[in-house]
DNA sequence: CTCACTGCAAAGTCTTTGCATGCTC
DNA sequence: GAGCATGCAAAGACTTTGCAGTGAG
């Protein structure tokens, strides 16, 4: 069983109650963490189990989510929005790595934001709270997928 | 007069015509580099000089531009998608700081590719080619705005 | 002179909203 | 019970597309 409390805890502290519709998105939200779904594909798991609930629903609370800053907008390829859920004590500080050749995405920590916070401070007057990273390449994959064709 | 010579030959490189509504919009996007417009801005300021211009051209050519890399996607908000342009020798890589309370976007450059890369590639055999940044937080002037009203 | 490009309007796609009903607290 | 939440359908916002006419190369 999932522990979900901590959402649902956030989610009655913001004075939205807890229905049975919200808690199913937020398990799909979970269970499926580094699918970075998108809101159609949250409906889709979401009728798998409970078909009666509808797309709107599902907007309104992934909206919902998203304010309370339960999951977070990502986008890896220009096309599709995708959300991201934070879970466990993630470190605000996950950042993704994505293949430019195959699409994947992986995660990735780093200490960005240690590094980088006090020159901020000192050079832009500016105080960092969190950082999005986004870094581009070719996976390990696509990189033995390429060395073989060229064989 | 700005020199968009460069961009042209991508476009001509590419395929396509150099159609006045084309000069119009890159030169938009450029005299406006540091607004990141979005589709309706661009087209916005395309129509006081050039009224007749659609705006499904508008769309047509800033895909067109987006697809050869002259501009990019970003969104700062997740509310409005907005295009920047690379221009000059911009490294790769400069990236955005974004204040949480004003909203506004400044731009700067980090060894961040320099430093990240050579690690990527030992512990994720992961090959870097480019970043995407975006650094949240207060800006100065919001920094100083509170505390003047905190007195 | 040819073929890509444009403008317009219509069609798509994605997301939000209004309203009657249902369900948490 | 009161009021937020839901489901449905309709409306809205944004983007793409079909087509006939135009213009760059």
């Amino acid at each position: 069983m999932n522990d979900l409390t901590k959402y649902y805890e956030i989610l009655k502290r913001g004075g939205y109650k807890l229905t049975n519709q919200r808690k199913v998105v937020l398990e799909t939200l979970y269970n499926h963490r580094k699918a970075h779904l998108t809101v159609d594909e949250v409906y889709q798991f979401v009728r798998e189990t409970n078909p009666e609930i509808g797309l709107a629903t599902v907007y309104r609370n992934i909206q919902i989510l998203n304010r309370l800053g339960i999951i977070e907008k990502i986008s890896f390829d220009d096309k599709d929005i995708r959300y991201e859920i934070f879970y466990e004590d993630i470190p605000i500080h996950h950042y993704h790595l994505i293949c430019r050749q195959c699409g994947n995405v992986d995660e990735l920590e780093l200490d960005f934001m240690d590094r980088y916070k006090g020159m901020l401070e000192a050079e832009k007057g500016f105080e960092a709270l969190d950082a999005q990273i986004k870094i581009y390449g070719i996976c390990k994959n696509c990189i033995v997928k390429n060395s073989e064709e060229a064989e």
